[in-house]
DNA sequence: GAATTATTATACCGTTCGGTACATAATGTC
DNA sequence: GACATTATGTACCGAACGGTATAATAATTC
């Protein structure tokens, strides 16, 4: 082990409590002061253990994909023998516990985020890896998509691109329905009207 | 006509390029000083015309919508005898080519100014007339698939609560797919997809 | 043309911004 | 225990923030 004072913080919790103070108020709104408050820390110690402001946000970013997008990508392959559109609608039911919870900050970070980005606000960095997370769902959800197409639980004539790519802008959509004050009812009847709509077959 | 100096700036025009600024920018993003230069004034002139920065966002929100949102849904009626598919279709276009111009900011500012809706960056003011135009959007939509379902263009069965809420969804998606940098025609591709499953009937 | 009214430009207000210098305190290595 | 190393708390930096006081400049009314 390395000499030096112990940090007297937990990094992994103070990296929490920025994630959710970014995710309530966005990137710019947000003051190094607030953070510092929320964690309870003084600036040098944020500053040394997360860079600055915008490496800090980048990491809480990151977290908050892996830590609540990611594993809600599960549900769309499992429990195996379930029917494929009741897969779907699992997914987007975690999505909407996520954008609309009392636990956490309504809508989604990821969405808030990709809404911020432009002239000044965001640095092109962290537009470009927005994307890049974009880019990765998307991919993942065309994988699944593909394989359950040759399962024979899609038409042949699907499209997984396209279904991926609508399935998104749904969710990105309830993330702003979310932030709109829409319940949790109203949500899940626009996500099973989307379901509905896509009309897949049963089995 | 009262006394005084006449101003030397055109106000709509100033209104314009400070609606602008903030699609660009977000509200939080934008500071006064990046107004005062866009709009060419000084600052004493902008605080004379507009108040202060919180009602000059109201005002050119306002003025977005009014002339941006709510020409388009003319698209959903007119004109008369074309199919309810194709005229969803037409308005879906018209919000496509508002997210995503080479004249204009990518995105929709009343989805980005949604998006900063929360802890501290817009005022509940702000937050509550969000609302109050999403219901309004949502109340006319709804009024048009009411009188296409009176008239059969759709299934006695349809609930144009529930598509209306859904076509709402499936367009802020695209607000921020638009900002995640897909193009014009993927964008296309998604409404058409959207529209497809829908499954309207012909006449 | 004097009085009045509104707009302009400059310069400034106190506050907050992101970020850091510096001294002190606590830990490990030797 | 001396030393190097790291974290902490305080106090501060220049710059930018939203907003305004003040005085000069135009325009209208009478």
């Amino acid at each position: 082990m390395t000499a030096g004072r112990k940090r007297a913080f937990d990094k992994s919790e103070a990296l929490d409590k920025a994630m959710r103070v970014f995710w309530e108020n966005g990137y710019s709104a947000t003051s190094v002061n607030d953070l510092t408050e929320a964690l309870g820390i003084n600036k040098p110690s944020l500053y040394a253990a997360f860079g600055n402001k915008e490496q800090l946000f980048t990491t809480a970013l990151e977290r908050y994909m892996s830590h609540y997008g990611l594993p809600l990508m599960e549900r769309l392959t499992q429990p195996e023998g379930t029917p494929l559109a009741r897969r779907i609608r699992a997914y987007m039911l975690g999505i909407i516990n996520l954008v609309n919870s009392n636990e956490s900050p309504k809508g989604c970070l990821f969405v808030k985020s990709s809404c911020e980005t432009g002239a000044s606000a965001l640095s092109e960095d962290i537009s470009l890896s927005l994307q890049a997370m974009r880019q990765a769902n998307e991919k993942a959800l065309v994988k699944v998509l593909d394989r359950e197409r040759r399962r024979g639980h899609l038409p042949s004539t699907a499209k997984p691109r396209d279904i991926a790519e609508y399935l998104l802008s749904v969710l990105y959509g309830l993330s702003v329905m979310a932030k709109q004050g829409k319940s949790r009812n109203e949500l899940i009847r626009i996500v099973d009207f989307a379901i509905n709509s896509l009309s897949i077959p049963d089995d």
